[in-house]
DNA sequence: AAAAACCAGTTTTTGATACAAACCAATTAT
DNA sequence: ATAATTGGTTTGTATCAAAAACTGGTTTTT
């Protein structure tokens, strides 16, 4: 691997996914096809101003996509990938493999 | 894959290791048995500073060795991965895989 | 010989952000 | 009534990546 090789990559690293939390977030909604905020804070074991802020990071980037709704009179969020969230997901592990031990 | 396991995971990102810089350098560092600063200041395109900050919290991590001598008149220092940041660098990559999209 | 410029880094400062704590408004249980 | 829970948001703090400034020389220029 050449010199400008190695720069482009860890320059290409996106760092909105690359943030371990938000790389599970997405690992999970690749699987699951809708999840629901508290599905996530118990899953990954955070608080949830830190999870609210990650799904905000990502909301923002347009990995995701967020759906509010009334369960009864009970508000429930739940999140799903976007489809250019999906592709840019896939493509940040494309980028990452260059950087695997040999 | 299970709700502790994704927990599991996401806690278990070594973060000395995670950030771009240091996963190029390692990376850099499992092809050539040796490098210098400046081989690694030019193929990273980092600053000075920062690589000095990135390469030290790779040293205090027990993750490479420095060696430093003089050439001539003028000092020069080289790195090597350690044994154990070899084996380090290759565990963080099989707990990441988990995280890969389906 | 003095100054300027360069080399090989280290130390300090700054800006961004991950994370947690506290808060809020509404609902449900005791 | 009030305490606890739900479903979050807002605010504060502490860490740390990155850049700038500095150090202690060496080499080059004038």
């Amino acid at each position: 691997m050449s010199k400008s090789q190695i720069n482009q990559i860890h320059n290409n690293i996106d760092r909105v996914i690359h943030e371990p939390v938000r790389l599970a977030i997405l690992k999970i909604l690749t699987s699951a096809k809708e999840v629901d905020f508290n599905f996530l804070l118990t899953t990954l074991g955070v608080t949830k101003g830190n999870l609210a802020t990650h799904i905000k990071s990502l909301e923002t980037a347009d990995f995701i996509e967020v759906k509010k709704e009334f369960r009864g009179k009970i508000p429930h969020t739940s999140y799903r990938i976007t489809r250019t969230g999906r592709r840019r997901f896939q493509k940040y592990w494309e980028n990452l493999k260059a950087l695997a031990p040999e």
